[in-house]
DNA sequence: AGCACGCCGACT
DNA sequence: GTCGGCGTGCTC
C-alpha cells in the first residue's frame, strides 16, 4: 500500500486557517482513518495537539512533503461522516458566510458515551384521547398519487402543502413517507420542537413501529448520537426531530419534510445562521431526495416560490367531516375606550365569556408578553425604569419585582421615581398576570391556568398545564406563542386574542407576517371538535390588512398585499437581507469600528448593480449583558454580489470586537 | 486562534 | 548593552 495523505479542516474558527491543511497519514492508523472523521493533529508551534476533521484522502501529496507533519491520533469520538455531510457543509459555509469548522461541527454527529438514564423521550404522562382514524380524503388521496407518480419516475421535487389548521397535513406526510419506503429509502421529517409532543409522535409510531427514530433537545449527546446511528445503520426508515435533526446521517434518504415550514425555530441562532429549509432542499438536492413544506401560513418565500413553479404547490382546503372554520369577529378597542370601557377585556369578549362558561365550553386567551406590567415608569416625569446591563425597560410582575426578560435581572419595584422621588411611579401596560388577575376578578367562578416562561420554568410543567386543560381542570387557558401552537383541545370553542397589534412585533419587516401567522394559528385552535369555534381579536388597528386578511382565513390576499410591499421596499423574498451585527463592551470603540467599516462596505459595493450598505446604526436593543451592539444591513438583489461583500466582511480581525452575519434573519437585534 | 520573530524604549 | 513592548505573519 502506497503512502496516503489526508487534508484536514483544524478546530480554529478564524477566516485565516479556515482552509485545508494536509498531514501523512501515519502507518498505524491506515485503514483507521476516513473522510469525516474527527482526528488530532500537530498545528502551528501549539504544544497541545488540535482537533480537526478530515475531508479529503488522496495518494499524492499537495505541498512540499518535507514540511507534512502526521496525523497523531483519533480521539474516541471521532465517527465517519458521509461525504455528502460535508458537501452540505460546504454549501452552508458558502451561503451562510460562517467558517467551514464550524459548518462541519453542526452537519456531524458527535459520538458520545450513552448514559443510562430515566429521562424520557417525551413527556408520557401528557396522554390524550386517541384521534379517530379517518379516511383519506379525495384531495389528500390525489396528492398522494401524485407524489407517488413523480417519485417513482425518479423526479425529486419541492412540494409546498398549504392546508388549513386540521386539513390533515400530518396524513399526507405519512402516506408519502409510506411510499418513499416502498422504494426502500429513509425519510427525515422535521417539527417544531414545541410540536414535538407523546401524540404527534405517537401518530408516526402507529404507522412504522418501532422503525422510528426520535430526537429531542433535551436527550444527552449520547441519546441523540444512538438515534443518530440508527438512520446510519438503516435500522429506522424514519427520524423525526427539531432543526438538528436535518442532520440525521441517513444513507439512503428519499423524502425530508419540513412541518410548519414557517416556523422561525428552523433558522439556526449560532453560525452558520443555516435556515433549515433551504438546507433540506440542498441536502434533497445533493442525495436525491425530494421535500415536503407544510403550512397553514406558508413563508412569503415559500409560497412565491410555488407561485414561481419552483415548488409544486399543493392545497388542502377542507377540514375532513363537518369541522367547519371558525368565526372571527374585530373589536376595536379605541372605540371601547369611547365608550368608557378602560379595562383589558372588551364588552364583546366578555358575554362571549360568560355563554362559554354557562355553556361548559373553554375558552383559550392569548397575549404576546409575559408579565404583570410591560414597564415601570414615572407619571412625574417619565423616567422609565431599565436593565442596568440590557437595553430594555424591565417588566413589572406580581410579586412586587420587576425583571429583565433578557439578561435574567430582578429588582423590587420601587416606591418612588429613583429620578424625580414623585410617588406616581407605577406599572403600564399588560401582560399575561395581568390578564389572569383581571379574569379572575371578573369571572370569580371561572378556573384559570397560565402558561407562559415563567409557569413552565420547572420540567414537566409544561405538559402539565396541558393535560390539566385538557380534562377540563381548568375553564380558561391564558398565555403567550406558546399556547397556540398546534395543540388540539375538542371542547375550546373561544379563543380571544387580548391584543394583536403590529408593535407586538416591533419594527420588524416581517411583521405583517408574524401577526397574520400567528392570529391564523390561534384562530385554528377554535372548533377543533364538532362544535364551531368563535375566535375574537382585539386590537387598535383593525383596518390593518394582515388583521382583516386573517379574520377572513384569506392567505392568498395577504399574500399578495405583502408581497407588493416586499417589493417596493425590497425586502426578502425580493432581495436577500443581511445583518451584520457587531458586538464590543467598548462603546467608543465599536462606535468608531462600526463607522469604519459601514465606509469601507459603502465604497466596496459602490460598483455593484443591486447592493447596498446601510447604517450603521445601534441594534432595536442596543446592550444585552453590558455588551454594545450595532448593526450594518446589506440589502442585495444578487447573490454573487453579496458572497463578495460576506468574504470582505470575513476578513475584519478587529480586536475587542465581535462581527456575526445573518443573511435574511428571522428576529430582532 | 496561538505562537514566534522582529525592531525600538527604560532597566540592572 | 539587554529585557520586553506587542505589530505582523505563518501554521500542512
Amino acid at each position: 500500500m502506497s503512502q496516503k495523505y489526508a487534508d484536514i479542516i483544524i478546530d480554529i474558527s478564524h477566516e485565516a486557517v479556515d482552509r485545508t491543511f494536509q498531514y501523512i497519514i501515519p502507518e498505524e492508523l491506515k485503514g483507521v482513518i476516513e473522510v469525516g472523521m474527527q482526528v488530532s493533529v500537530p498545528f502551528g508551534n501549539g504544544k497541545r495537539d488540535r482537533r480537526g476533521y478530515v475531508i479529503n484522502i488522496t495518494d499524492k501529496p499537495s505541498y512540499d512533503i518535507d514540511k507534512l507533519k502526521s496525523i497523531s491520533g483519533v480521539p474516541d469520538k471521532s465517527l465517519a461522516m458521509e461525504g455528502k455531510l460535508i458537501k452540505l457543509a460546504a454549501w452552508m459555509k458558502e451561503k451562510y458566510g460562517s467558517t467551514m469548522y464550524n459548518a462541519l461541527k453542526t452537519v456531524m454527529p458527535v459520538k458520545e458515551k450513552v448514559r443510562q438514564t430515566t429521562a424520557k423521550v417525551v413527556d408520557e404522562e401528557y396522554v390524550i384521547e386517541k384521534p379517530p382514524v379517518t379516511e383519506l380524503s379525495d384531495n389528500q388521496q390525489t396528492l398522494i398519487e401524485e407524489f407517488e407518480r413523480d417519485y417513482c419516475q425518479g423526479q425529486r421535487l419541492t412540494y409546498l402543502l398549504h392546508g388549513v389548521t386540521g386539513s390533515g397535513k400530518t396524513e399526507v406526510y405519512i402516506e408519502c413517507i409510506k411510499k418513499v419506503i416502498a422504494q426502500g429509502k429513509q425519510a427525515i421529517v422535521l417539527v417544531p420542537e414545541i410540536a414535538l409532543t407523546y401524540q404527534n409522535v405517537a401518530r408516526f409510531k402507529q404507522h412504522f413501529g418501532e422503525r422510528v427514530a426520535v430526537i429531542n433537545s433535551k436527550q444527552s449527546k449520547g441519546e441523540k448520537y444512538r438515534e443518530f446511528m440508527k438512520a446510519s445503520n438503516l435500522e429506522v426508515d424514519v427520524v423525526i426531530g427539531p432543526r438538528s435533526a436535518l442532520f440525521a446521517p441517513c444513507r439512503n434518504l428519499g423524502l425530508i419534510v419540513i412541518d410548519e415550514e414557517h416556523d422561525n425555530a428552523y433558522k439556526s441562532e449560532q453560525a452558520p445562521c443555516y435556515h433549515a429549509r433551504e438546507t433540506a432542499i440542498e441536502r434533497g438536492r445533493l442525495e436525491g431526495a425530494s421535500v415536503i413544506l407544510g403550512s397553514a401560513t406558508p413563508t412569503i418565500e415559500s409560497y412565491s416560490f410555488a407561485k414561481l413553479g419552483t415548488y409544486k404547490l399543493w392545497q388542502l382546503t377542507q377540514r375532513p367531516g363537518d369541522a367547519k372554520l371558525s368565526t372571527v369577529s374585530i373589536v376595536d378597542m379605541r372605540e371601547e375606550l369611547r365608550l368608557g370601557n378602560r379595562s383589558i377585556i372588551s364588552k364583546e369578549l366578555y358575554d362571549l365569556i360568560t355563554d362559554r362558561l354557562e355553556k361548559k365550553e373553554q375558552i383559550m386567551l392569548f397575549l404576546n408578553r409575559r408579565g404583570y406590567n410591560s414597564f415601570v415608569s414615572c407619571r412625574e416625569c417619565g423616567e422609565v425604569v431599565k436593565c442596568p446591563r440590557c437595553d430594555v425597560s424591565l417588566s413589572l410582575h406580581n410579586n412586587g419585582f420587576m425583571m429583565c426578560h433578557y439578561c435574567g435581572y430582578i429588582e423590587r419595584a420601587p416606591k418612588e421615581c429613583p429620578k424625580c422621588k414623585s410617588k406616581y411611579i407605577g406599572g403600564f401596560g399588560t401582560g399575561t398576570e395581568k390578564v389572569e388577575e383581571e379574569i379572575n376578578k371578573l369571572f370569580p367562578q371561572a378556573k384559570t391556568l397560565r402558561m407562559d416562561k415563567d409557569t413552565t420554568a420547572r420540567k414537566g410543567a409544561y405538559s402539565k398545564i396541558l393535560t390539566d386543560f385538557l380534562n377540563h381542570k381548568a375553564d380558561i387557558l391564558i398565555g403567550t406563542q406558546m399556547i397556540v401552537k398546534g395543540h388540539d383541545f375538542a371542547n375550546v370553542t373561544l379563543v380571544g386574542i387580548i391584543l394583536a397589534d403590529m408593535s407586538l412585533f416591533e419594527n420588524d419587516y416581517r411583521s405583517g407576517e408574524q401577526t397574520f401567522d400567528l392570529l391564523t394559528q390561534a384562530a385554528g385552535r377554535a372548533g377543533r371538535g364538532d362544535r364551531e369555534g368563535h375566535v375574537l381579536i382585539q386590537t387598535y388597528q383593525p383596518e390593518h390588512y394582515a388583521i382583516k386578511a386573517a379574520s377572513k382565513h384569506d392567505y392568498e390576499g395577504f399574500y399578495n398585499m405583502e408581497m407588493d410591499y416586499r417589493r417596493l421596499l425590497r425586502f426578502p423574498p425580493v432581495y436577500n437581507m443581511m445583518v451584520v451585527l457587531m458586538e464590543s463592551e467598548n462603546q467608543k470603540k465599536l462606535e468608531a469600528s462600526s463607522k469604519g467599516i459601514y465606509g469601507e462596505l459603502s465604497t466596496f459595493s459602490k460598483g455593484m448593480k443591486t447592493t447596498r450598505a446601510i447604517g450603521p446604526s445601534d441594534a432595536t436593543i442596543s446592550k444585552i449583558n453590558n455588551v454594545y451592539r450595532r448593526l450594518i444591513y446589506i440589502k442585495s438583489g444578487d447573490e454573487k454580489e453579496l458572497k463578495l461583500v460576506m468574504d470582505k466582511i470575513q476578513e475584519y480581525n478587529i480586536e475587542g470586537i465581535n462581527i456575526t452575519m445573518d443573511v435574511n434573519p428571522v428576529r430582532m437585534y
